[in-house]
DNA sequence: AAATATTTTAATCATTTGATTAAAATATAA
DNA sequence: TTATATTTTAATCAAATGATTAAAATATTT
C-alpha cells in the first residue's frame, strides 16, 4: 500500500504535494466546484495519481477537511485548557490567534462552516469538539465566574456565541464589507489587528454589571 | 419571448415554479453542487424548460442571487431609512427583522456570503449596498452620537460589524455550535429569540464609556 | 547486474451534465 | 372552426468529469 511505510523520500512527497493542492483548491472552491483535474493541475502531478494514493475525490476531501477542522480548533483547545492563564487572558488569547489563523488562511471559515452544514454527523462525530470546550479549564473557570456573581446574568452559550462572532465573523463577510464600505484590504487588515484588543473590552464590558 | 408581456397564467406560473425550486436547491446546496435536474426534479417541469425560460442555469443563478441578496437587504433599507424611529431603536428593530427572517431562511446567509466570496464583482455591482447603509438616517445618527461624545470611542465600522456578526453568525455557526454544546433545534431557536433583546442591550454596553 | 517492486504516465471508459432540437400538445387569434 | 403562435415533451448531443488500465519509467532488492 502506498501510505504504509515502505516508501521513499520522493513517494511521500508527490502524496504531499497532492494533499497540499487539494487542500487550496478545496478551500477556494468547494468540494462541488473542484475538479479531480483542478488539483492535478495545481500540484504538477498526473490526474491518476489521485486515484492511486487516494482512491477517490470524496476520500481526499474527508482526509482534507478533517486535518483543516483539527488545526482550526487546535488554537481553542490550547488556549482552552491552558492551566497558566486566567479567563481573562484566555479572551484575549484566543482573539489575538485566530485573527492571526484566519488572517492568513482567510478560506477556512467558510470552507469549515460549509463543510459542517453539508455534512453535520459525518464530521461532527469525528471532532471532539465537546470535550475541548464543555470540559476544559476555560468553561471551569467561566462558572467560578459566575459563582462569584460579580457579572450580569450570562447564559454561557451566549457567550461563547458572541466571543466567537466577533472574532470570526468579521473575515467571513470581508467580501460584503468591503463592498459596502469601500474598505481596502490594508485597511481591513488593519481594522482585524485593532480587534484583537477591542473584543476582550468589549466582551468584558457586555457582561459587566451595570 | 416568453418573459415578455405575451404570456398566460400558466406560462408565469412556469416560470415562476422554476424559480421557486431553483432558490430552494440553490439555496441549500451552492451553484456547483445544483444540477439544473434538480431544478426541474424539485419543480416538476421538463429539463428544457429551465434552457427555454432561462437560457442557462448560470443566468438563473444569477436572478435568483440577485433576488436573494435584495430581500435579505430589504429589512435592512426599510429600517435604516425609518425617520420616526431612533438610533437605539433602529438596533431593536435590526435584530428583531433579522432574527425572524433568518429562522425562516437559514440558508441564505451562508448562500450570500458564497456568491459573494465567489464574485464580489459581478454581484457586488449589481447592488446599491454603499446607499443603503452610508447614506442611510441611522447613518446619520450614528454620526450625532459621536459628536454629542457620550459614548466611548467607536469606530463606526468596528460598530456595524459587531451588530451584524452578533445577528447574524450564530445562525452560521448553527451546525457547528449544536454538535459542541448537543443543543437541539427547539432550544437554539429559543436562544435566537433572546437574542432579539439581548443583542441590544449588549451593543449598547460595548459603547457606553465606563 | 538482474530481478522485482513501486511509481508515474498516457490513453481510455462510463457517467454525468448543461444544453439543444424537432415534434407533440396546448393555447390564442382569425 | 381553422390557422397560428406558444408551451411542453422526449430524445439526443457534446463536453466535462471521476475513475481505471496497461504500459512505461524509476527505484529497490537480491
Amino acid at each position: 500500500m502506498a501510505t504504509s511505510k515502505g516508501k521513499k523520500q520522493l513517494d511521500q512527497s508527490t502524496e504531499e504535494k497532492i494533499k497540499a493542492a487539494a487542500r487550496k483548491v478545496f478551500h477556494q472552491k468547494g468540494y462541488a466546484a473542484t475538479r479531480t483535474r483542478d488539483i492535478a493541475e495545481e500540484s504538477g502531478i498526473n490526474l491518476a495519481l489521485i486515484s492511486y494514493y487516494f482512491k477517490s475525490k470524496e476520500n481526499l476531501y474527508e482526509i482534507i477537511t478533517l486535518e483543516t477542522v483539527f488545526k482550526f480548533m487546535h488554537n481553542l483547545a490550547v488556549v482552552f485548557h491552558d492551566e497558566s492563564s486566567s479567563f481573562d487572558e484566555k479572551i484575549e488569547q484566543l482573539a489575538d490567534r485566530y485573527i492571526d489563523f484566519i488572517s492568513k488562511e482567510p478560506d477556512i471559515p467558510l470552507f469549515i462552516l460549509t463543510a459542517m452544514r453539508n455534512n453535520p454527523v459525518k464530521f461532527g462525530d469525528k471532532i471532539p469538539l465537546k470535550t475541548i470546550v464543555l470540559e476544559s479549564i476555560f468553561y471551569q473557570q467561566f462558572q467560578e465566574k459566575l459563582q462569584e456573581g460579580n457579572h450580569a446574568d450570562i447564559s454561557p452559550l451566549q457567550y461563547l456565541l458572541n466571543l466567537v462572532s466577533l472574532i470570526i465573523f468579521p473575515f467571513v463577510a470581508k467580501p460584503v464589507f468591503q463592498n459596502i464600505t469601500g474598505t481596502k484590504d490594508s485597511q481591513f487588515h488593519k481594522m482585524m489587528q485593532e480587534r484583537k484588543k477591542l473584543i476582550p473590552i468589549w466582551i468584558k464590558s457586555m457582561y459587566s454589571k451595570p
